[in-house]
DNA sequence: TATGAATGAGTTTTCATTCAT
DNA sequence: GATGAATGAAAACTCATTCAT
C-alpha cells in the first residue's frame, strides 16, 4: 500500500504525546502508540531509535511550542506580579493541554533511566535561561537582588514548577497548586512595591 | 523450611529499600529484592500483598524513622535560619542514606499508579504538619505571616523539597540543590532580622 | 493455643463447600478454604490427603444428606408425574442450597483429573440405583417397560440431571431448566394415563 | 524471524485442540500449546487475546466444521429413528476425533469463567436451532407435538448431549452413552409408527 | 493438634526490538 | 516506506505441599 505521505512521523509524535497523557509512561508502549496513531508499531523503530527516543521527541516538540508561545509574555514582565500571573497562565494552559502530565510522566520515568534523564533535563535549560533573564530584569536592582542571584532564583522557580507539577498529578482532586499560585500572587504584590519603589528610587 | 527466625520480613524490607536505591523502581522486582535479601522471592507475597506494598512499607519505615529523628530539631527552630539549617541537615542525611533516592523513585512511580499515589502522598502529611507548626511558631507574628498562611508556606516547602529531590536525582553531578540551600540560607538571614525585630516589637 | 475442640475437620468441610459454591473449583485453594473456615490452611493436609480429597468429601457429605432426605419421596412415587414432581423439588432445593453449583464445579474439574473423576462418579451410583428402583416400580408393567430397561431410563435421568445442572450454571439468567421441568411435567401427565391404565388393566 | 508462512495461526489452533484433547483444560497452557504446535508460546498472545480466546477459537472451528458436515443429514431426517441414527453417527464421530473431549473440557471450564461461558454457550445455539427445525419437521403434527414444543424438545436434546458427553469423559471405560443410544433407538422405533401413522392420517 | 514459614514450580501476559518481504 | 511475524526475556503472582516447632 505505502502511501507517499510523510505524515507518519508526525502521527507517531502526537500519538506518543497522547499515549503519555492518557496511559502514562508505563502504558506508552510501541504497540499502544501505534494503535493511537493508527500506524504500524514497527515504524516507531524506523523513525526513531527507541520508544524512549520517540517519547522525548514528543515532549521536546510540545516544550518548544510552549516556549515560543510564552517567551514574549515572560520577557514583557515588569513586576513580580506580572511574572506570577504569567506563571499561573502557563500552568492553566499546561493543565488543559495535558503537557503537565506528559512532563511529569517523563520526569518520573527519567529517575531510573539515565539516558532519558539527560535529554529530559536538557529540555529544562531554555526555561531556566528565560526565567533567569526575566528575574534579572525585575529584581536586579532591588534589595532581593543582593541576597540571591537571578540564576539561583530562576532555578528555584523551575524546581518549584517541577514539584508542583508532580503534586498536581499525585493529588489531582485537591487543587494544591491553584492554592499555591494564589498565595504566590499575594506575596508578589508585597514584593511589587518593594521592587518598584527601590527600583525607581535609585 | 520453617526456620524460627522472624527476621525474614525485615530482610525483605531492607532488601526492598536497597533495591529501590540501587536499581530504581523499575528494577525493584520481587526477584531482585529476593536476591538482595537472600530470600525466596515468593516470600514477598507471603509477607506483603504485592511488590508495591512492600516498597511502600520500606519507604514508610524509613520515613517514620527520620520523622522521629528530626521532629525535635524542627520544633526547636526559633528563626528562619534555624529552619533552613535543619532542612540542609535533613537533605545531607537523606542524600547519604539514600532515602532521597527512594522517595523520588516512589513518587515518580506513583504518577501512573493510583494506589501507590495514595499511600505515598499520605506519608507526606505528617511532614507537612510538622513544617506547618514550625513555620507558625516563627512567622506568625511577622509581616510575612500576614501575606501567607503557615499551612501554605509549609506546603510550599514540601513541594520545593519534592522538586529538589527529583532534580538531585536527575542531575546528580551538578549540585543544584546544594547551591539552592546556600542561597536559601542567605535569604533566611535576611528574614531573621525582619522576623525577630517585629516579633520583639510587639 | 490448640483448643481441644474436634470441630476443625467439620469447619474445613463446610468451608470447602462454601469455597466451591462461591469461588468455584479454581478458587477453592487451601488458602481460600482456610480463610472461609477460619482455620490454618496447613490443616487441610493434616485432616485430608489433598485439597481435592477435602473437596470430594464436602460433596460427598452433602450428597449423602440429600440422599437420606429424598429417598423416601422418590420411593413413594407411584406415577411419572410423582417422579417429575420430586425431581423438580430436588432441583429447586439444590439450587437454593448451592449443591447444584458444587456438583457442577466438581464434575467439571473431574474432566481432567482422573482421581477426582473416580470418586465423583462413584457418588452418582446410589442415585442411579434409587432412580432405577423408582422407575422399575412405576414402569415395569407398562408398554414403555418393554422398550427400555429401568436401569437405562434411570441412567438417562441422571445424565439429564447432569446436563441440566451444567446448563443452569452456564446460563443462569435464562431459566432453561425450569422450562424443561415444566415440559417434563406435561409429558409425565401424558404417560400417567398410559402407565396407570395398562398397569391396572393387567 | 518473520517466516513468510501464514500457517502459524493454524498451527496454534490445532495445537490448542490437541492440548485440550490430550491434556485437558487445566493442562492447556500457552506453554503446552506452544510445545505441541512447535511455536513460540508468546505467539499465542500475538494471534489471540488470551489463552481462553485461542481455546474457544479451536472449539469454534471444530464446531463449525461439524455443523456444516452434519447439517444436511439432520435436515434430511424424516422419522425419529432417522434422527437418533444421525445422533449416534455424530456421537461416534465426535468420539473418534476427540471433539467430544474438547467440548466437555471447555464446558466444564466455563463453569467458573464467565467470559468463557458466554462464548461457549453461544456455540450451542446453531445446534439448538438445527435440532429445533428437525424436530419440528418430524413431530409437529404428531400427538407428541401437542405436549411439548419443538424448541423445548430440541433444548432437551442438547442438554442430554451435554450430560452424555460429560459422562463419557468421566467414565470412559463403561460405554454408558453407547448403551443409551441403543435404548434411544428402540424408543425411536416405537415413536416412528406413532408419528408416521398420525402424520399420514391428516 | 495447630501454626507460620518456606519452597519451587507453575501460570498468563507484555514488551522492545528485529527482520524478511 | 511499510508490514506482519517472530523472539526471548521478564514481570507479578498463586499454589499445593512440607516441615520444624
Amino acid at each position: 500500500m505505502g502511501r507517499p505521505r510523510g505524515d507518519t512521523r508526525e502521527k507517531l509524535v502526537s500519538g506518543a504525546f497522547e499515549a503519555l497523557r492518557t496511559l502514562g509512561y508505563a502504558g506508552a508502549s510501541s504497540r499502544a502508540i501505534g494503535r493511537i496513531a493508527d500506524v504500524n508499531p514497527a515504524l516507531v523503530f524506523y523513525y526513531f531509535e527507541s520508544v524512549d527516543d520517540l517519547l522525548v521527541t514528543a515532549l521536546s516538540e510540545s516544550s518548544a511550542e510552549r516556549l515560543s508561545r510564552y517567551r514574549a509574555a515572560v520577557e514583557a514582565a515588569r513586576s513580580p506580579s506580572d511574572l506570577v500571573a504569567t506563571l499561573a497562565e502557563i500552568y492553566r494552559d499546561d493543565l488543559a493541554t495535558g503537557h503537565i502530565t506528559v512532563v511529569s510522566e517523563l520526569v518520573a520515568a527519567s529517575i531510573s533511566r539515565l539516558e532519558l534523564a539527560e535529554r529530559v533535563t536538557a529540555l529544562m535549560d531554555p526555561w531556566i535561561q528565560l526565567a533567569e533573564r526575566a528575574v534579572q530584569a525585575i529584581l536586579s536592582e532591588s534589595p532581593i537582588g543582593e541576597v540571591a542571584s537571578a540564576r539561583s532564583l530562576a532555578r528555584a522557580g523551575v524546581v518549584f514548577y517541577l514539584g508542583a507539577n508532580l503534586l498536581a498529578q499525585l493529588r489531582p482532586e485537591s487543587d494544591d497548586v491553584g492554592a499555591m499560585l494564589e498565595d504566590a500572587a499575594g506575596f508578589a504584590r508585597l514584593l511589587d512595591s518593594l521592587v518598584l519603589t527601590s527600583g525607581d528610587g535609585s
